[in-house]
DNA sequence: CCCCTGCTGTGACGCTTGTCACGCCGGGCC
DNA sequence: GGCCCGGCGTGACAAGCGTCACAGCAGGGG
């Protein structure tokens, strides 16, 4: 069996497919491991295939003119990365880096267009996936849109408590394994505007208890109610 | 054949499906005439299928709590409206709204998921046009969290120019059937800045001339070099 | 141990933009 | 013709937020 069968069996675009194709998936897989800020590609490029992140993290985003730049998402382990440019040939959408010492690998464009093609219930993976992203995307348009800057963090707070977070005796503790400037990246503001933020959250009982980006928090409902009611 | 096999073979979505397949789908589709104003859905409800316009104008959008509307997509003639909550079994991520009376049809959801299981060239371009859709809310969000209102306008403006616009002696004649409210909606802000961004472009000769929403507008690229270079 | 570097907190300031308020216009309708 | 109403233009104002500037603080390497 080869050395990539089990982790792309892990990840949920391929978790459909048979062993055979599976399997020959795995052979055509290129291993990479890369520092910190490695870019994978940039945007308008043409894609050359697919990521999968085996370990570390990968940021996605765009870059403004003047040198601003709004994260679209970040990806962990098991996760796929710009998996939309492999269909309509069109280039990357956006930018990507990663943040932290990674491992990835890498399956060449043709490879993954034959499984698309051959079997039907990757193809079905594969709406699933853009459809989640496309999800994502609504809900960050309208948070962009609608909610202040303490508000769209407190989403994102919620988010990861929901999904990293550990219930404690007296609410949630997380560890936010970020900076401010990248939070502030992700929610599409400034880095003083994060800070000021998290004081507004913890005057409000939000953040119990904070030291650096380690957090005590009120349930992930409370966080996104309050935000829904915008303050 | 089918009232509709001539009408879906025109819908992209639909355009490599076989004779039989089409003749299949057409004869369930549902037509429907409706006045302005018609909610074809609302956020957070069940999918119940596809629709798709013939006739008329749709506009998709979410509403945050105070009542202020973001509008995510506009759709006409042709074009196929809530396609993503077909697959993943997840709600509606927006609201639907026709703007102007408009004719369409229905594609009960069970329907349509037979055709994208047995035919693998639907289920290609229903990548393709998630695809499309999830570049769109790209640039959306590119466009919410960089750009200032005038700018913003100014890509809305190119846009339009280059689909519907028609090059006239000393620029491009543009007919832009919505008001100021509806553009604000589009471009997240408020009808009263739509009105300042407006004459903030005639000032800077990227509109030439105008009376009322008939435009006179300098090329596309300019408007968008104009938007990029943030003003 | 000390300095340098990267992350963080905070004050000051000005610009953009949402909001309110009001006046204007044109078109339909009695 | 007078009225009403929806769309539009514009001024005034305040809030939110980006930017600049600077200080504190921790950790790591020499």
């Amino acid at each position: 069996m080869g050395a990539f069968t089990a982790v792309l069996r892990a990840v949920p675009i391929f978790d459909g497919l048979g062993d055979a194709v599976l399997e020959r998936l795995a052979a055509r897989c290129v291993p990479r491991a890369v520092g910190e800020g490695f870019m994978l590609f940039r945007a308008g490029e043409r894609c050359a295939g697919l990521y999968v992140v085996l370990e570390g993290r990968v940021r996605i985003y765009r870059t403004s003119p003047d040198g601003r730049e709004q994260t679209i998402a970040v990806e962990g382990p098991g996760r796929p990365v710009a998996e939309l440019p492999l269909f309509d040939d069109g280039p990357y959408p956006a930018s990507a880096v990663t943040t932290v010492p990674s491992r990835l690998i890498f399956l060449p464009r043709a490879e993954f267009e034959h499984a698309f093609r051959t079997d039907p219930d990757v193809a079905a993976a594969v709406v699933r996936a853009l459809g989640a992203r496309l999800r994502h995307m609504v809900q960050l348009v309208e948070t962009l849109a609608f909610r202040d800057v303490a508000a769209r963090l407190a989403m994102l707070l919620a988010d990861h408590a929901e999904r990293h977070g550990r219930v404690g005796g007296d609410g949630v503790v997380l560890d936010l394994d970020r900076t401010q400037e990248e939070l502030a990246a992700e929610i599409g503001t400034a880095r003083e505007s994060v800070s000021r933020a998290l004081k507004q959250l913890k005057a409000h009982g939000l953040i119990r208890k904070r030291t650096g980006m380690h957090l005590l928090l009120a349930p992930a409902e409370q966080l996104r109610a309050w935000a829904r009611g915008g303050g």
